[in-house]
DNA sequence: GATGATTTGTACGTATGTATA
DNA sequence: ATATACATACGTACAAATCAT
């Protein structure tokens, strides 16, 4: 749907050719997957001695991932990866649960027959992937289904928003499905999610998913609270 | 709430002592306000010749400008104020309204009487303002009766993304007052709306703020409609 | 279609401000 | 507290690509 980065500054469809926009991609993906993590400081001349090039583009590439948070730029004192507090990861999570239920019953009133299909295509095949326990291939499922009910609102706008949202949380929900049942039961939501689409009932729908984004949330909840210190 | 500029890099709350920060909050006003026009093509020289300054924090404010979606760089080929089509700008609004009406669900059920009793305070003043015809007044106090609302929410993060989005319209929301009754029609809603918060009837507020919103929409809908041309 | 002018993209140098001894 | 070291912020220079003729 869309481009790794999140948000593209060179939009439209053209290749990257730009250096900062390809260091961008790669730094956005290492601070998303969490090898870049929290705190770590980012030295223009280190990072542009990596890529083979000058500090220049680094330096543009560091003030986009700026905006969209990613990384914090405190005026002659360098370049950290956002650290993130609980708190506002929670906050995070509650606003992407908000977003997605608010897509939901978007979609469900405009969902073509082809979207509707294409969406129960999608969840019939991922019975065989929680029955393998196949966690990559769920992932990747899961975020396709998500993003068919984006495209589902014929909202555009509205669709990269959300997708936006999704891939900013992306480094917080990577234990998201490693745990156990989470797996089975996401599945469970899903289809509820379904029934209430194909009936039309977009205010349940968009409870449903509601829930379905913050069981999963505070299926790692815990384990971020554990795994963040409060004051750093 | 937050500085003019949207979403600011150097988050905290430090000056905006870096140039490029200066020159982007200017360049983000000038866009909003239409004084930068959709299409216009932004030299970097010039800019730099109209700032005082060198290129290179010019062309910083414009790669964080892209991010926010303000501008578009085609690469090589220069940077253009991003050309809005009329039917993105109905989806930008309807994205507006479903956001505003999940803050005011939100906001409905956290809501501390201090706040609520700020809204009630600040909706009692702006009767004031209806009465005067006074515009721009009106206008300052919309906005800050909506950011109470963002703040109600307790989220930090949704409040900001709330305030982004709406920065964001701003621009095609100019004219939005200046038509006849909707002063008073407006004055109006927001009374539902906050009789519906007193009564901790977070739906109910909720769809009143999404007709709130659509109605202030559909105002200049027609407007857009006769101002943008289709395929530029 | 080729050539020159203009503008962007990248590299590099220097000054300024911050952190540390 | 002063000085030293260091990374950033900005300016300038050059290369490459686009566009205008």
């Amino acid at each position: 749907m869309e481009r790794a980065g999140g948000n593209d500054p060179s939009a439209g469809g053209e290749e990257p050719e730009l250096l900062s926009d390809q260091i961008r991609n790669v730094l956005t993906d290492e601070i998303a997957s969490g090898a870049l993590p929290p705190g770590m400081g980012l030295d223009e001349q280190e990072l542009a001695n990596r890529f083979g090039a000058s500090r220049t583009p680094v330096r543009e590439a560091l003030r986009q991932l700026a905006v969209t948070g990613l990384v914090e730029i405190r005026p002659r004192r360098g370049v950290i990866v956002t650290q993130t507090t609980p708190e506002r990861i929670m906050e995070m999570f509650e606003m992407s649960a908000e977003i997605e239920a608010m897509c939901v019953r978007i979609a469900t009133y405009r969902i073509t027959p082809i979207e509707r299909g294409r969406l129960i295509e999608m969840h019939d095949a991922s019975e065989a992937l929680v029955q393998r326990s196949d966690i990559d291939g769920y992932d990747k499922f899961n975020r396709e289904f998500h993003e068919v009910i984006y495209g589902a609102t014929h909202n555009a706008f509205m669709a990269e928003q959300a997708l936006t949202i999704r891939n900013r949380l992306k480094a917080f929900r990577r234990t998201q499905l490693r745990h156990g049942s989470r797996l089975a039961r996401s599945r469970e939501e899903h289809e509820a999610i379904l029934n209430a689409i194909a009936q039309g009932e977009g205010d349940e729908a968009s409870r449903r998913m509601r829930a379905h984004m913050l069981n999963a949330a505070s299926a790692i909840g815990r384990y971020i609270a554990t795994q963040t210190r409060k004051d750093v």
